[in-house]
DNA sequence: GTCTATAATGAGATAGAC
DNA sequence: GTCTATCTCATTATAGAC
C-alpha cells in the first residue's frame, strides 16, 4: 500500500494527468499523441511509458479522478440539507465539473474505443447526470421555484443534458474559441438556464438575486 | 467538359460517395479507413485510389453534393411564396438534411483536419443554418404562429442549433443507437420542437393539426 | 477500371543503458 | 526515474501489371 501510494503521488505522474486532461479537453484523446503529451511536459516518450504502459491507463486514471470529484460534489449537495439554495449552487457546481472533464462526454466514442473497460462506468456517469438534473428539477418544482408541466419534463431534461454536454463544442465550431475562460463558462450556464426560464417562478428570481455568487474556482484550474 | 461529366457520373465513383456518406455518418470520417471503404464496396483499395487520389477529395465531393441538396431545399422553401405552411415543412426538410449529412456538423473538427480547404464553406454552412432558424422564427413570429420575447430569441436560436446538431450523438451515447430510423428522426424533431413549445400560439396548433404530414423519404435513403 | 504489390509515414509500445 | 534506440503495426498512398 505504501509503495502504491508513493507511485500514485509521483510528481511526474501527476503532471502527466494534468496535462492530459487539458490536452484531451482541447482536442480529444484520440488526436493527442503520446509524443505530443511528452513534448508538452518536456519529458521523453519512454519516460511517459514508464508511468503509463498504455494510453488506455491514462484515461482510466483520469476517469478515477473525475469520479472522486463527482463524489465530492454530491456530498457538498447533501450537506446543504433542506436549504433551498442548494439547487442553484448544485447546478452551477455540476456544470463546472462537466466542463472541466468535458472530453468524457464530448468524445465518449473515442474513449470507448481507447478504453473499452470504462464503458459501464461512462454509462453510469451519463445516467447519473440525467438523474441529477431530474432530481434537482423535481426538488425545485416541489419548492415552488419552477413550474414545469408534467408532459414537458422529460424533453426538458434531455435538452438540458444535450446543451450542457455540447455547448463547448458549439463555441469551438461556431466561434472558433479554443481556450475557454470564465466568461464562456458563464455564457454556457446562461444558455442552459434559458431552457428553464419559461418555467421559472417569481420565487426563483427572488432567491437568485439575494444569494451570493458561487465561489470562483482557482484560475490555474480554469484553463483546462 | 464531356469527359469530366463522364468521370463524375462513373458508377463506382457514385457508389464510393454513397458508402462514405453512410460510414462517415456512423463513425466519423477520421475513424473510417480507406481499407474499410474499399471492403464495404467489395473493391480493391488501389481502385478506390484511382477514383479519389486523396481521402480529402472524397470529403470535398461529398460536401459539394451536400451544398446542392441545400440549394434545392432553399428553392423549395422559396416556391411556397407566402403560404404559411412553409415554416413547418421547411423546418422538417432542413432537419432531415442535417441528419443525412450530420458528420459535417458533428465531426467538423475532423473534417477541418482532413480537408482544410473546406473550412470557409463549413463556416458558411453553419452560419446559414443559424440564419435559417432565425429567419423561420421571425417569419413565424410575424405570422402569429409563435410569440417569443425579444430577449429570449438569440438563446433559443443557439439552443435549436445545438440540439439539432447533436441529438443524434445523444442517441448514440445515451441509448446505444447506431442505426437511425424514421422513428428516431421524429423523436429528434420533437426534441427540437419542445424548445419552441412554451412559445407556440393556438394558431400554430391549428395549423399543424390540419396540415398533411411531410412526405417520408425513401427507405434506402433513410439508412445513412 | 481494376487489380497486386509495395513504399512511406506516423503512432503506440518495448528494451536496456544511465 | 529518465533517456536513447528500436520495433511493430495500421493507414495513407503509389507503381505498374492486367
Amino acid at each position: 500500500m505504501a509503495e502504491t501510494a508513493g507511485q500514485r503521488r509521483s510528481k511526474t505522474r501527476i503532471r502527466i494527468l494534468a496535462a492530459c486532461r487539458q490536452l484531451f479537453n482541447e482536442r480529444g484523446p484520440s488526436s493527442v499523441t503520446t509524443a505530443e503529451i511528452a513534448a508538452t511536459l518536456g519529458i521523453n516518450e519512454g519516460n511517459l511509458y514508464y508511468h503509463f504502459q498504455r494510453k488506455e491507463q491514462i484515461l482510466e486514471a483520469l476517469f478515477a479522478e473525475f469520479e472522486n470529484r463527482l463524489r465530492e460534489a454530491a456530498s457538498v449537495y447533501q450537506s446543504y440539507g433542506d436549504d433551498i439554495r442548494r439547487y442553484p449552487d448544485y447546478l452551477s457546481g455540476w456544470f463546472t465539473l462537466m466542463w472541466r472533464w468535458r472530453f468524457f462526454y464530448r468524445d465518449a466514442a473515442a474513449v470507448h474505443r481507447l478504453s473499452p473497460s470504462l464503458r459501464p462506468r461512462l454509462k453510469a456517469l451519463s445516467d447519473d447526470g440525467q438523474n441529477h438534473i431530474r432530481e434537482a428539477l423535481n426538488g425545485m418544482q416541489a419548492a415552488g421555484l419552477i413550474s414545469i408541466p408534467e408532459q414537458e419534463m422529460e424533453a426538458l431534461i434531455v435538452n438540458s443534458w444535450i446543451v450542457s454536454t455540447y455547448w463547448i463544442d458549439y463555441l469551438r465550431s461556431r466561434h472558433g474559441i479554443s481556450e475557454v475562460t470564465r466568461v464562456h463558462l458563464n455564457w454556457g450556464a446562461a444558455q442552459v438556464m434559458s431552457l428553464f426560464r419559461p418555467f421559472l417562478t417569481p420565487k426563483w428570481t427572488a432567491l437568485t438575486e439575494t444569494s451570493s455568487p458561487p465561489a470562483s474556482a482557482s484560475p490555474e484550474e480554469e484553463k483546462g
